[in-house]
DNA sequence: GTCTATAGAAGGATAGAC
DNA sequence: GTCTATCCTTCTATAGAC
């Protein structure tokens, strides 16, 4: 069995995906992780709000290795963009309409009410930005279209998973995915790559 | 001063915004309403579910009523989108990144652990979707390239607001806008209008 | 360092006085 | 129908036994 504050860890960020932040209690993670309520504090001294600053940057890590992974095995850019998409669709109707972003939930929650875990998700943000224009550069875009093409991207991807877990059908996803498909491919067009 | 009823919506849809369902307590809803507790179970029987849909459901209605306002002003379609996001943009910055979409929040939230508030998210966004995509048809756009214009701008908005809020800049809502403005246009020049 | 017990505050909900 | 007092649960957090 995983170490005590790895099980903790994993089964936070399953809860704050499914629940969100406030929705979440610390007993209800100890029952879930199987370990003892005092391990929390034992591990994580600053209490719920040092567990979801780590729980967040972790989550956002772990969501951008899987973005890396697919855009490694694709082809290009382009196709890269439309498997993401499409893994995306095929996760949230496996899993019931539950698994999308790991962090939008709580990002959304502590935006006007924890400045600390709103730094957090700001800087996971800002590194999948950052990393996806990285590849756009690769790909031949230039800087500043790179980056407003990563932006554009990310926009539609996060709000095709509120509209697909509120509506319980993949159609914004998949809207979502054609209409990043085209403006990538363009932007390579217009960049002459 | 308005009646209690109104009150305690208003003030609720307020807290919804910024605090999300399980992050907004119903003594915290009538202290700053000015009630009794006691009159929340008096309106509204059903507690903080019922109180909570019905509040899902105004907030949906009056941003519905914000966005045809916009689009009566406005020369065209494609202008009527561009200053849409322009506005969201401007009163996001003037409440210092809290004012975005007033039930994102809750959507996420509700999406897997309360089926009656997730139906109301639902309706909303249809309603929303069904809503833009009419004004799609009567620029010019087929009901196909109506429906799917209406959700890509959409998703681009909800996307935008989550960017926006997390790293308090308005740089994605100015992308997701000109995205936006550009997709319209283009879907009605394929279209012939 | 693992684990239990409990404190103290806040949560939703109810009963009943006026 | 306005308003208060209170119930029971759950929350985060701490103290301390082992």
């Amino acid at each position: 069995m995983a170490p005590t504050r790895d099980r903790i860890l994993d089964t936070t960020a399953e809860l704050f995906r499914h629940h969100g932040y406030t929705g979440t209690g610390l007993k209800q993670i100890v029952a879930e992780a199987s370990a003892p309520f005092g391990s929390i504090y034992h591990h994580f001294p600053g209490g719920k709000e040092q567990l979801g600053g780590e729980v967040i940057r972790r989550s956002g890590r772990m969501y951008y290795e899987l973005f890396e992974l697919i855009m490694d095995q694709a082809d290009d850019f382009v196709s890269g963009v439309g498997d993401f998409f499409a893994g995306a669709a095929m996760t949230l109707e496996a899993t019931d309409y539950a698994d999308a972003c790991p962090i939008a939930t709580v990002a959304l929650e502590v935006a006007s009410t924890n400045e600390p875990l709103r730094e957090a998700t700001a800087e996971v943000f800002e590194s999948w930005i950052a990393g996806a224009a990285e590849r756009g550069v690769a790909a031949g875009l230039s800087p500043e279209r790179a980056r407003s093409v990563a932006v554009e991207i990310l926009c539609l991807l996060e709000g095709a998973f509120i509209f697909c877990r509120a509506l319980r059908t993949t159609e914004a996803l998949a809207v979502a995915g054609a209409r990043a498909v085209e403006s990538v491919s363009e932007a390579l067009g217009a960049d002459g790559a």
